[in-house]
DNA sequence: CGTCTCGTTGACGAGTCTCAACGCCGGTGG
DNA sequence: CCACCGGCGTTGAGACTCGTCAACGAGACG
């Protein structure tokens, strides 16, 4: 599906999930007042949209990004698979957890940091994410989208996620090419994070279940 | 355990889930800055702590608000319970992808909307939550917590918190008596409020498996 | 060559934080 | 029974951050 296609819009009852196989695709809300939060950045081999599964209508938009191909996993085989395989069950409730994890940590940043630490936070989110499936060098990385949808993630206007990105390059922290990023600082961008990178791979305790 | 009591401090390999019989409990993340914030105001009947079965090191500090029983629900266990019996593994899920619902709310929150806003959402939200478990009169409720730990909810310093708060009772939305409050415009208050109250009763599709 | 998207910059003002002080209230110890 | 004390709510003054509005430029694309 091409750039900007809405793969599923909030409100309806279509609440199947999707398996993300290439491109980037944001699940994002819009409030009452026009706004738009963007609330998780979805990559290759993401699990998408299954959080509504628990309501009656969808609760979160899911738009591509760049040209995307889905795949998607309605919602009555998804519950069959469910109770019939343990290992999918437990998969498919470490895999909710985590995403709990990541938007705790974006609840956080969001709410209790400044500016500079979310765009921080965010880039060394994303680099980490993007080396698992091999999209990004050691120290660069491509940022698909515009500053304003990077605004509509950390909660910040356009105009000033421009500010901080020109500061954070002025203080030698990062270096930028039009969406391309090649981080020169690594341990001050930690320092101004205030939220620690995590492993999110499954943890040992499950390994013997889901493998 | 008494007010104040650390139930689970965060970073321990303690990662066994909780579940609230009474009083108030929140889960909250401690900053490298010291900052605070809170990310889900527990009530009687939640489960808790079930996020950290993803990681190796528990993620969120558990801390009791008013005098609180819980019951702990060792780790081990419970692993077997979800792979042994698939309606406890769905009901898990379906729970798990409720917290995740109320955190992009909370989120979405604060990140986009005004201080007045975020208030009014969480107002409307305790609420409603107070209302399932009985706590809450048709218009009352009584918050057990004091105004800095509300900023440590919506992302503001306690001093605006209290201006806010303050300028509610001024405009005739709310009155206070102490931690009482008296809802006077539900109708205002939600227009306030950017993000939808939702109802969280377990999907009509689900009920087959899980009931 | 024209148009559109997007990044960039400046000026200005509203909104929020910081710092500080004070008062109320309930609990505690003399 | 009373004086003190600590926690908490409240208020004011001032600084500074961040949003708004506006304009311009660069590059992609047809």
């Amino acid at each position: 599906m091409p750039r900007r296609s809405i793969i599923r819009p909030q409100g309806t009852t279509d609440r199947s999930a999707y398996f993300l196989v290439d491109g980037w695709l944001a699940s994002s809300m819009l409030l009452a007042d026009g706004e738009r939060q963007i609330l998780k950045l979805h990559l290759p081999g993401d699990m998408l949209g299954s959080t509504s599964m628990c309501v009656e209508d969808a609760i979160d938009t899911l738009m591509a990004l760049t040209p995307v191909t889905v795949r998607k996993v309605p919602l009555a085989p998804l519950g069959q698979l469910i109770v019939t395989n343990p290992r999918i069950a437990m998969f498919l409730l470490l895999s909710a957890q985590k995403e709990r994890v990541a938007l705790m940590d974006l609840l956080a940043s969001n709410s209790r940091t400044s500016p500079i630490a979310r765009l921080a936070f965010l880039l060394l989110n994303l680099h980490q994410r993007l080396s698992i499936v091999g999209q990004a060098g050691s120290d660069e990385l491509e940022i698909a989208i515009n500053q304003e949808q990077l605004g509509d993630i950390v909660g910040l206007t356009p105009v000033h996620v421009n500010r901080v990105l020109r500061q954070m390059t002025n203080d030698g922290l990062i270096e930028r090419h039009r969406r391309q990023i090649r981080i020169i600082d690594f341990e001050r961008l930690r320092e101004l994070s205030k939220i620690p990178l995590r492993d999110m791979s499954i943890a040992s305790s499950w390994q013997h279940i889901v493998a």
